[in-house]
DNA sequence: CAGGCTTTGTAACATAATTCACAAACTCGG
DNA sequence: CCGAGTTTGTGAATTATGTTACAAAGCCTG
């Protein structure tokens, strides 16, 4: 499809900077990583190897230890992995070594949940900074701490405001129109709880959260 | 066991309880094809070919007809597909030609979102018909328009609605318990929204939204 | 109603992801 | 500091998923 997308200059001397493609599902699996390295490491355990780290999560430790190659070595053999290390190897592979900023748009009632997940969201180091909605009557105040500015103003605030990625849960039909405009301040990273197909240039990565999806599939699954 | 623990990992093809090894991925793909032909239908449109079905989710045309082919000939050579035919032979095959009773298990912020997105869900055939938390207030009345019971009854209840799935939206750390009562109660289908992993038996099917996940993976790709 | 045109269904091919398997690297107890 | 025991990192094998290509089927125009 069109996922197909350059990765990330290397940040850190990993050898992660000229490999062109690293699987999308390897990504996601560094951060369910990272989770369970977090809960090794309040236990108090220093070490850990791909076994333990794959059975934690259900995945082979061939798949783990191929998963972490992609980025370096990072193992010792022997041993296994130096649990507070790897972690912060992984965050900062994936650029979560400092707080993500994250856009809402559309302050109904999915907006509205997401802007109070507040504990998980600062727990993973993101941070809703900012909200937007059509609705003159929502524009002006705070939500949950989050200053919800009119969806004609966006532009500049996304800029202004350093956003990093933007959350859409505005109203099915203007789900496209309202990415062109983040598009045009210069987003490049998109989540979408809208369940529609947005189009979008290449250097743009949109993730889709469809939640209609997710149930329809479970009901084949009935049985 | 293996088996089992990868299952919930919830990211691979996983051997469905009787047809023998249909990827995840066509039975997601088939719920995106009836969206698409819902439009068409709603515009008059009466014939669609696998291109324009392919074009209209930025896939191939080919995958188009393999998916289908998984499951029958529903095509004209020459001519292509009848979309309202089509869509109530996928529909059929996804389950969702008739309403899917859904349970919301944690009345919290996300899980009242959920409620309220009522809009949606109906019009794609589900219905959240109950609710269930631990906290006392919050049980009793309704919320939306649904019944909120107290989860030590949820088993019962369970049973009494025929609930076919159940979503998850609890704190995390009781996310497991609350599933292994679920299953107990017969429950097969979970659509869990808690980042943590669930371990539940062979025969029941999870499926995971997980937030952080998404945005720490779009973070890996900003810039 | 014949023949060119379109589009299906699928077999063969290509690519991607995962698992296996093992040499090499390192640990650690004695 | 040696040797038995672990565990890594990684090619090779396997499995899963997606694409190409085309014969067969059916439409539709003249």
């Amino acid at each position: 499809m069109l996922d197909e997308l350059r990765n990330q200059a290397g940040e850190d001397p990993s050898p992660s900077a000229d490999n062109p493609k690293i699987p999308k599902a390897v990504i996601k699996r560094l951060s369910l990583y990272t989770r369970v390295l977090q809960k090794f490491s309040m236990s108090g355990i220093e070490k850990i190897s791909s076994k333990e780290l794959g059975d934690a999560l259900g995945l082979n430790s061939a798949q783990v230890r191929k998963d972490l190659a992609y980025f370096g070595q990072f193992g010792v053999p022997g041993l296994g992995y130096y649990v507070e290390e790897l972690r912060t190897r992984i965050k900062s592979i994936l650029g979560t070594d400092r707080t993500v900023r994250l856009a809402l748009v559309g302050v109904g009632n999915l907006g509205q949940a997401l802007l109070s997940y507040t504990t998980q969201f600062q727990r993973d180091g993101f941070r809703v900074v900012v909200a937007f909605d059509a609705d003159k009557r929502k524009v002006g105040g705070e939500r949950m701490g989050v200053p919800v500015f009119h969806v004609s103003d966006m532009g500049r605030h996304l800029k202004e405001m350093a956003i990093d990625i933007v959350m859409l849960t505005v109203p099915a039909g203007v789900a496209q129109q309202v990415t062109d405009l983040a598009i045009q301040a210069g987003i490049t990273a998109i989540l979408n709880f809208v369940p529609e197909r947005l189009l979008v240039p290449e250097h743009v990565k949109v993730h889709y959260v469809d939640l209609s999806i997710e149930i329809e599939s479970l009901s084949y699954y009935l049985k």
